[in-house]
RNA sequence: GCGGGCGUGGCGAAACUGGUAGACGCAAGCGACUUAAAAUCGCUUGGGCUUUGUCCCGUGCCGGUUCGAGUCCGGCCGCCCGCACCA
């Protein structure tokens, strides 16, 4: 093939960007009068490459983009940069760069690799989160937020890495130690400000409900997340003690079941008695050692300390011990609990490493007080309340019900309901963050930077040569007056989480060169909520739970009058390669091997490389493909047409070259399809439709308008990878209809017209060229979808399946909605029927109009 | 442990509310073109058969409902994901 013959991405691709840039085609301007439609895809961290997940996650969101633009909407879909983070800050201490310059090449260099995918974005609407012009607005929020008493500052227990000095996230905690220094990680109390997202905790849960056009499973996993139970808070009498114990429990019913109570090692009571008890202190300082990751909780046996007191059953009054147990957390409830271990594993495990009693309440189904005991599996299910007084014969149910009425009539504790969600810590002891905007005074507490200060920014000096925070030590940064007292006063040090950040970009991108606010009420009004949020499942919690409290908090503020961010969401799956190691265990990038059918050999020397199974594409694994090559060897186009073409969206993706040659053969497939016939009879001026078709050329233009159909029920669905199959069988089917008759060439000429605006969602830079070669005049990004004309999507003649019980025994044409009587007429008559029937009546024949004939003998 | 999801050719996958299983593609094989290769085009491709028949078997396994089950129900097996001492 000459080079002349082949989709010249090279030249075409670029061509057609500057052409959209000229028309500013992708500027999203507020129109009352028409519909607006607010595309997003989660922003991306600017590392300084973009890697397939982006590629795929931005080409998902560029086809409904285009998709919904073709439709008639005014689409917003912008992007932007969640630009401040760690990495920045590691490249510092590393490269020696300052954290704001590491981070504003990165971004440029992204930002021409993310143009290089042809991706219909307003760009003018950019924002990165780490410049001043947005931090400070979220500077503002959260003072709003203080003063609405969402914010607020308290001790809280963080890991702590006593070598680099800095507080760390649990995921940066690995096996107890700290991921960088590989030092033993602490338990510490700092003081850190919160975001109060517990006071929506009945409401971002109740929402869910709402959320219909998210997936269930990213519900659910905020259900879970939230994690609302309810039960009732007890409260225990202490022998000898003025203050007794409060409790929270879930199953208040088995209460006449209890042998101890245990308190968290962090309770106060237990600091209280730690304090003058030495082994007791020694016991608490190893719980706090243990770290907090999750294996070590796993593997950490129950143990606990008896603290030498008794606590009072409320019922019976009998006396039972008090132990700090290691298992039993302050964060939760009220970081202490009775224990039954009759009924609850935890308990059950401790009960028989302290030899205490194990009297079973619950009874099950069919079991009396007499003959039920449990061994070594405490027993969890229904059934009637035994041993228990006058809780005795009751269901579970109503035993919770009946023993918080009591407790509640003797003021000895209440039914309530307790959530595993925690507020939201904030603070971060970190340089590249966007800074607390609050000044510690010594008079005046916690004052808070007037908002005329604002913003408060960044040094543009740090210094990254000792562990801790650049900010603290900076020589004269946090050194400034008390706005309050005019006293010397320090300003806060911490940072806020990134996460912060992320929780309201959407709506900046309404309005976001606004210098006043972050974003004005009519831009918000007009383009909120998202339509359609398109991300990665890892975000299903954190920074989607934050957006939506984040969303109340605003809303609460008058910032905003939407209750949700995104009304769609949509979470793609990972982009999958296969893995490739040395015998010797070294990993191999897939560049540097090459496939020999069962195994693969190694480029450099030929030596033979084991192939392992497909797993996310990771640095570590090095089965990575860096999306900038393939785009050199390809062009977008196909890139996008592969990402898009074989497996559904939601579902991981296999990254294969093969895969990307069969999108790149069926790119130049339709192109030389196009461009053999552009010069002569696809390229004249648009022929009408002929008044009369030949039957080929009726059903070509009938399969057209079935594809337009198909195509666009499927993107709305996001079935991308069946819309593709679907233009693929077109095509092939104008590839089929040769010949040089009018209605011929008509029909092609139909055909691949359809073919450029069906897929040009996909491939945008393709399309366009077929279009313009084919006569259109105006460019495909304003023109309008095709709509298929209903009454040619119906055949009069059906293929309909003979079944004789049920197998398959013959096909046979039929006139569309034909009678049952023809139908079944027909079916009887076949060949295969009547062997089978052998001259006997059928017993029944089933007629499914249109589809079967189903004879039963 | 708790919760959720998924098992269809050699591979990625289609199959609308139960109605012709395997569309579309990848890989493989054969053929055409070519001095040759690449590219391209055409054909074959779930398994089985001493019966090439619109024959038998076939959607993880066993059973059920139904005229009819990949699809619905019950029970297993396997894989993946999320949460996890949450009282």
């Amino acid at each position: 093939m000459t080079e002349m013959s082949r989709y010249d991405f090279r030249s075409i691709e670029p061509r057609w960007r500057q052409v959209w840039d000229d028309l500013n085609a992708f500027a999203a301007h507020e129109d009352p009068k028409r519909e607006k439609y607010y595309v997003l895809e989660m922003f991306p961290y600017p590392s300084g490459r973009i890697h397939m997940g982006h590629v795929r996650n931005y080409a998902l969101g560029d086809v409904v983009a285009r998709f919904k633009a073709a439709r008639g909407y005014n689409v917003l879909h912008p992007m932007g940069w969640d630009a401040f983070g760690l990495p920045a800050e590691n490249a510092a201490i590393e490269n020696k760069v300052p954290p704001a310059d590491w981070t504003r090449q990165n971004i440029a260099a992204m930002r021409e690799q993310l143009k290089g995918l042809g991706l219909s974005i307003d760009w003018s609407r950019e924002v990165s989160t780490c410049e001043p012009d947005y931090y400070r607005h979220e500077q503002k929020m959260f003072l709003d937020f203080l003063k609405a008493g969402l914010a607020y500052r308290r001790e809280a227990w963080v890991n702590w890495d006593p070598v680099d000095h800095t507080v760390l996230a649990n995921e940066q905690v690995i096996d107890g130690k700290g991921w960088r220094t590989g030092a033993p990680v602490e338990k510490r109390q700092l003081s850190q400000w919160f975001l109060k997202i517990t006071h929506y905790a009945d409401d971002l849960l109740t929402a869910l409900d709402r959320l219909e056009r998210w997936p269930d499973k990213v519900r659910l996993m905020q259900r879970n997340w939230i994690g609302k139970s309810s039960g009732a808070r007890i409260r225990f009498d202490i022998a000898g003690r003025e203050e007794g114990v409060e409790v929270f429990t879930t199953r208040p019913d088995t209460i006449f079941g209890m042998s101890f109570l245990a308190l968290s090692p962090n309770h106060p009571i237990a600091e209280e008695l730690a304090a003058d008890n030495p082994e007791l202190a020694a016991f608490v300082a190893e719980c706090n050692a243990m770290g907090t990751s999750e294996e070590t909780i796993e593997r950490a046996e129950k143990r606990g300390f008896a603290a030498g007191l008794e606590a009072v059953h409320p019922f019976t009054g009998a006396r039972l011990p008090v132990y700090v147990a290691n298992f039993v957390l302050m964060e939760y409830g009220t970081g202490a609990v009775f224990g039954c271990p009759a009924h609850d594993q935890r308990d059950l495990d401790f009960a028989r490493k302290y030899d205490l009693s194990v009297v079973p309440v619950v009874a099950p189904e069919g079991a009396t007080a007499s003959d039920f005991s449990v061994a070594n599996e405490a027993y969890v299910g229904p059934g009637r309340l035994i041993n228990s007084e006058f809780l005795d014969g009751l269901d579970v149910e109503t035993g919770k019900q009946t023993v918080i009425e009591r407790l509640e009539a003797d003021g000895r504790g209440q039914g309530t309901t307790t959530f595993r969600l925690r507020d939201w810590g904030v603070s971060r002891q970190r340089y590249w963050g966007c800074p607390i905007p609050v000044i510690h005074c010594d008079s005046c507490g916690a004052v808070p930077v007037p908002e005329s200060d604002l913003p408060v920014e960044l040094p543009e000096d740090p210094r990254f040569d000792k562990p801790g925070n650049p900010l603290d030590h900076h020589p004269t940064w946090k050194h400034v007056a008390c706005p309050k007292c005019g006293e010397p006063a320090e300003r806060e040090t911490d940072t806020f989480d990134t996460f912060f950040e992320s929780s309201w970009y959407f709506a900046r991108y309404c309005d976001p060169r606004n210098e006043k606010v972050g974003f004005s009420q009519d831009a918000a009004g007009y383009w909120l909520p998202v339509d359609q949020y398109i991300g990665g499942v890892e975000h299903a919690v954190l920074h989607l739970l934050y957006s939506r409290f984040f969303t109340r908090a605003l809303r609460d503020c008058g910032y905003l009058d939407i209750d949700e961010p995104f009304t769609g969401l949509f979470t793609q799956g990972m982009v999958c390669h296969e893995t490739f190691k040395t015998p010797d265990g070294k990993w191999l990038f897939p560049s540097e091997v090459t496939r020999t059918g069962e195994g693969a050999t190694r480029d450099s020397d030929g030596t033979p490389v084991t192939v392992g199974r497909s797993e996310k594409m990771s640095k570590s694994r090095k089965n990575v493909v860096d999306p900038v090559d393939i785009i050199e060897t390809y062009g977008a186009d196909t890139a996008r047409l592969f990402m898009l073409s074989d497996s559904p969206p939601d579902r991981d993706l296999e990254w294969t070259e093969s895969g990307v040659e069969g999108a790149w053969r069926y790119v130049n497939r339709i192109w030389r399809a196009v461009m053999d016939e552009a010069d002569g009879p696809l390229g004249v001026a648009r022929a009408p439709r002929p008044k009369t078709l030949s039957a080929p050329a009726e059903a070509l233009e009938r399969q057209t308008h079935k594809t337009i159909d198909g195509v666009t029920g499927d993107l709305e669905k996001f079935h991308f990878n069946r819309a593709i199959a679907r233009i693929r069988e077109l095509s092939n089917a104008i590839l089929d209809l040769s010949g040089a008759e009018e209605d011929f060439i008509w029909a092609r000429r139909f055909g691949w017209e359809t073919v450029a605006r069906l897929l040009n969602p996909m491939t945008p830079h393709l399309t366009e060229e077929l279009w313009r070669h084919l006569g259109g005049t105006e460019p495909l990004v304003g023109h309008h979808w095709p709509v298929a004309d209903p009454g040619l999507l119906v055949e009069d003649k059906v293929t309909v399946a003979i079944q004789v019980n049920g197998k398959l025994r013959a096909t046979i044409d039929l006139p569309r909605d034909a009678e049952k009587r023809v139908a079944e007429d027909a079916a009887l008559a076949e060949e295969n029927v009547r062997r089978a029937l052998d001259g006997k009546a059928p017993r029944k024949v089933i007629v499914v109009p249109n589809r079967i004939v189903n004879v039963v003998i």
